[in-house]
DNA sequence: GTCTATATCCTGATAGAC
DNA sequence: GTCTATCAGGATATAGAC
């Protein structure tokens, strides 16, 4: 049969409301209008069908050009794709090393700055982010390190978040380690759903998911159903039960 | 150049650590060993390289067999992937409709049989639970809506769970669809990062995000940095703000 | 810089022997 | 049911005119 995969072109996603986002505005100012143009084409296309169901013609057209017409801003596809991805981690990390946070009175404040600005980020460039965290195996192995090591340096900047308020007895002593991948996956995880016509303005869904985080470092009493476990999971028993 | 796309050959996949899950307990009895060692295959092929970067012959070579001998099988690629998301989102509404969260006594109970049996179940399925959650673009039209429908269906319990909280009194009340999109990621975002041979059992991770969950549905006290910001985001002020 | 045309390789799926 | 061999189409990337 062999029939082509449904997929949707360049013209569906076109205006689609779902893929309303703000990538055009990551993109490095020393590109041209043009690269400019093909990396938002892209973005789109990848986010919905795909890197590897995303033709090169399906970005080039998508942006107003002939097949062709890629490869003289880009030198392959693979790279159209780390552009991409390379600047999503770079902005998102730029976001969050914001005065605004360094600036913050508190442990607290200064988590929910971070967190707040991290979701608000994510939600603000949702489409882009897509790519950036969902199809990261497109990338050469050289590529995805650089990625990875964008990633560490975010994480840290989290860890050092929580850590530093446990250390100055503004946070009990919680798993930093669980307690960050739980505000990350708060975080990222609305690339999955996030509409910017939906309910929640990035800035309302940041204050949300900020609050939320506070509550994971906040002391174990008067949630209901807490008398029947005792404390919360603070420190990890890592001791190796039977698995 | 053309060059090839570098990717991971069944042969890498085999044995790696990080693709350790519990998947070949997933698929349907009626389906003989070889079609079954075929969807096993195609789990590990598809959660690390993506549906459209693995071809028929990385399937079939990763179950011992020749390219052709798929088709014997299974009437197209895509099917193969629908089944494999369609047996995850089926088994996984049906791991969260056990006894034990029916019957537990009160809405917190219940709450933290729930998310605690998501988490756990994603945990323990992390790499089927990649391809159904993140290669969703690569099925046709009517198979996506038929797992569209399968996703509703488990929303629905968290709300229900959530909703019937606030309703008995045992929960404040909280924006219930904020929330348990909240408990959904937390319990689905594991899949990018969780290894089997982590520090985590999944029930340690399911006992620690439900305990998370909990404190999303707790009265506003006793957090730090709370008197900042007055009560918390309880009810969505979804007055459109300026966007 | 953009176009049309095309080279080269690879992929999903099938044919037919055993 | 599995194999080898192969088809038909589509992919990335390039060549060369304008």
């Amino acid at each position: 049969m062999a029939k082509r995969q449904a997929r949707f072109t360049p013209q569906d996603l076109e205006g689609d409301p779902r893929l309303r986002d703000e990538s055009p505005s990551l993109w490095d100012d020393r590109l041209g209008d043009v690269a400019r143009g093909l990396l938002t084409s892209a973005v789109r296309c990848f986010a919905s069908n795909g890197y590897h169901a995303t033709t090169t013609r399906d970005i080039s057209t998508g942006a107003g050009l002939s097949s062709a017409a890629l490869y003289v801003h880009f030198p392959s596809k693979e790279l159209v794709l780390f552009e991409i991805v390379r600047v999503s981690h770079e902005r998102a990390l730029g976001y969050v090393q914001g005065s605004s946070i360094d600036t913050a009175r508190g442990a607290a404040e200064r988590l929910r700055a971070l967190v707040s600005r991290y979701t608000a980020w994510h939600a603000l460039h949702h489409v882009a982010a897509r790519v950036a965290q969902y199809e990261l195996s497109g990338l050469t192995a050289e590529h995805y390190d650089e990625v990875r090591q964008l990633r560490h340096r975010t994480n840290q900047i989290f860890r050092a978040a929580v850590a530093g308020g446990v250390k100055d007895g503004a946070f009990p002593p919680v798993d930093v380690d669980r307690v960050v991948r739980a505000m990350l996956s708060l975080s990222i995880d609305l690339i999955r759903w996030y509409r910017l016509d939906g309910s929640d303005s990035p800035e309302q869904l940041g204050d949300f998911y900020a609050d939320l985080a506070l509550r994971m470092v906040s002391s174990p009493e008067s949630r209901p159903g807490a008398e029947r476990r005792g404390t919360a999971p603070q420190l990890s028993s890592a001791i190796a039960t039977t698995r």
